[in-house]
RNA sequence: GGCAGGGUAGCUCAGCUGGUCAGAGCGCACGACUCAUAAUCGUGAGGUCGGGAGUUCAAGUCUCCCCCCUGCUACCA
């Protein structure tokens, strides 16, 4: 019945700090993910590293005058620095920039070519003949032929938000010289898609438990039909191509970036002390893979990398691509790093307990459709729902446990029918929010435990305990017994999404050891069991007495 | 332009294969309670389910057209 499960998250390029819309898309939801399918007994492996390659790093490096590798020196750390802050719980967080990395990717490139599924082809690129090398589309500027605004990047206007061509552009010049740039042809390998056109179709088709915008999407670009895709660019920074004569290219960042789920596996394993241990994450045909990424990048993991594995043979296509939407920044500005707005979560996290922003992630997780970020809604739901419903709750019933009956679960009788009724409630929530856990519905999970705190709270208020007390002790005794076994259910039920503040209150309840070792499981404590006393679970925030960075540079 | 997702109460959003689907939370109003981090519980407020047409005994739920937001459009990833 155990299944092995390996969790695969987007590679964050290390040129920023990381803002709440990546964390919401794809870390959390990743993490929420793993931790429930640790809790449920499931041999469970994830992860991810620091994206070192492609244009926003060497951008980045130019722009400062340094070189990319002071830029991931810089900010990997931070990216570190953020998951263990939030409790992102890595097997193995590594970068592209190791030896095992390259080795591998190299190996993927050669096993490809030696199948036939890489070819040379010539394109006709722009070159800056001043500064002797090729531009990309994005160091071409010039006038845009849409809104003729003169900054235009080769690769897009910021003005009227259009896709161009470089080709495109009026005047256009080089970043680097300013020359007006020259066309020249290149020489590329190619990944020859068309020749899984049919097999991705097919496999897609069977995709049915995939998100329909996911599915749609994917179906989408195999009905318009697949082309070679360019997996080479003239570029110095990359993974060298293990061919000779081709020593002044390198590999295109996203050929190497999604390898980049083999390689850190096989680093995993390394490390681990069995070398061969990956196999069964690749190998092994019962494994699920899953990929927690933001709606970008969903041909990748959907077409491509499926592509790649399918032309390296006898490695697991993706058994899922929960990809999420955008979380956008107040008065519908988006989460962009390159314009230089969001919010850092580190920043977050010297405001906020990691428990508080999780809980708000998670609550507006865009599953479905885009969600907007708002401090004053994490401060609003962290007093009124996180506080509101749920630890007051806890810290209610645990109080009235301490002062009425010394701290001591009460002994119970034959219980009452509301008293069934919650314990019934609590149990079943065990399957529901599995169900909506293993589906990735991660809001939808978050509310089956915070329903039942609800019932808890509803029922307090129909037995009312502090007066029963008084007059009939059995009765609050039995109250007591049976709020606190449902709060001790809801601590289960929410502590893949709440891992550090459910991890306190299961040391409050007087409970031994690690919460994430004991299982997903309803747990009744026993008649006698003592009690700590209640720590409060989450701070009341003011609103809005600290103000959050929300744009400019990063620290 | 093409493809995809979304447009549901003041706000944030649930609503899978058509028939208690017109909902939840928050906000707001009133009431109850006082154990608890002034927390909790109950009741109410009537939103043409983006607009129009169609299919059907029956449509947020299917079809077509239009409008708006978002992503992709293969050298941003």
């Amino acid at each position: 019945m155990q299944e092995r499960i390996l969790v695969c998250v987007a590679w964050p390029y290390a040129n920023y700090l990381l803002h709440v819309g990546q964390v919401a898309g794809a870390y959390l939801p990743a993490d929420i993910f793993a931790r429930y399918q640790r809790l449920i007994g499931n041999e469970v492996l994830m992860v991810s590293g620091s994206d070192c390659h492609g244009t926003p790093i060497t951008v980045t490096a130019e722009r400062e005058g340094i070189q990319p590798r002071d830029v991931v020196d810089r900010y990997h750390p931070k990216i570190l620095e953020t998951w263990e802050r939030l409790g992102i719980s890595f097997d193995l967080f590594t970068t592209t920039l190791t030896e095992n990395h390259y080795a591998t990717v190299q190996e993927v490139f050669l096993r490809l070519l030696e199948r036939g599924f890489l070819e040379v082809g010539t394109q006709d690129q722009l070159y800056d003949p001043e500064a002797q090398r090729f531009l990309p589309d994005r160091y071409v500027e010039g006038t845009c032929p849409h809104c003729a605004y003169k900054e235009a990047r080769g690769d897009q206007c910021d003005s009227c938000g259009k896709t161009l061509d470089a080709t495109d552009l009026i005047d256009p010049r080089s970043r680097f010289s300013g020359a007006r740039p020259v066309t020249r042809a290149s020489q590329h390998y190619l990944l020859r898609l068309p020749k899984f056109q049919e097999a991705l179709g097919a496999w897609l088709t069977k995709q049915t438990h995939w998100r329909k915008n996911v599915l749609n999407f994917s179906l989408g670009w195999i009905a318009e039909g697949l082309q070679d895709r360019a997996i080479t660019r003239d570029i110095s920074w990359g993974v060298p191509i293990p061919v000779d004569e081709w020593e002044t290219k390198r590999i295109y960042v996203w050929f190497d970036a999604v390898i980049g789920y083999l390689s850190a596996t096989r680093e995993w394993a390394q490390r681990s002390g069995d070398p061969e241990a990956w196999r069964r994450y690749w190998e092994d045909p019962a494994t699920k893979s899953y990929y927690f990424i933001g709606k970008d990048n969903i041909p990748f993991h959907t077409i491509i990398w499926p592509g790649m594995l399918m032309g390296y043979g006898g490695l697991n296509l993706p058994f899922d691509v929960p990809a999420n939407q955008y979380v956008n920044f107040s008065a519908g500005q988006k989460q962009s790093k390159s314009k230089g707005t969001g919010t850092w979560v580190l920043n977050l996290l010297d405001t906020y307990a990691p428990d508080v922003v999780r809980f708000y992630l998670t609550a507006i997780m865009p599953e479905s459709s885009d969600s907007e970020f708002r401090e004053d809604e994490l401060i609003r739901q962290n007093n009124d729902v996180l506080i509101g419903t749920w630890g007051n709750l806890a810290n209610r019933v645990i109080t009235m446990l301490n002062r009425n009956f010394d701290g001591a679960i009460p002994e119970t009788g034959e219980l009452a029918p509301e008293s069934e009724a919650l314990l019934a409630a609590a149990r079943a929530a065990f399957e529901k929010a599995g169900a909506e856990y293993g589906a990735v519905h991660l809001r939808a999970a978050l509310n089956e435990g915070l329903a039942v705190a609800q019932a808890a709270n509803r029922y307090l208020g129909e037995r009312e305990p502090w007066k029963a007390v008084k007059v009939d002790r059995a009765h609050a005794a039995e109250t007591l017994a049976t709020a606190v076994n449902a709060i001790n259910a809801v601590k289960t039920i929410l502590h893949p999404i709440l891992p550090f503040s459910t991890q306190q209150l299961h040391e409050d309840l007087g409970l031994a050891g690690l919460l994430a070792d004991n299982g997903w499981r309803f747990e009744t404590l026993a008649g006698g069991h003592r009690v700590g006393v209640a720590r409060p679970l989450y701070a009341k925030l003011d609103a809005l007495t600290v103000e959050v960075e929300v744009a400019g540079s990063p620290a």
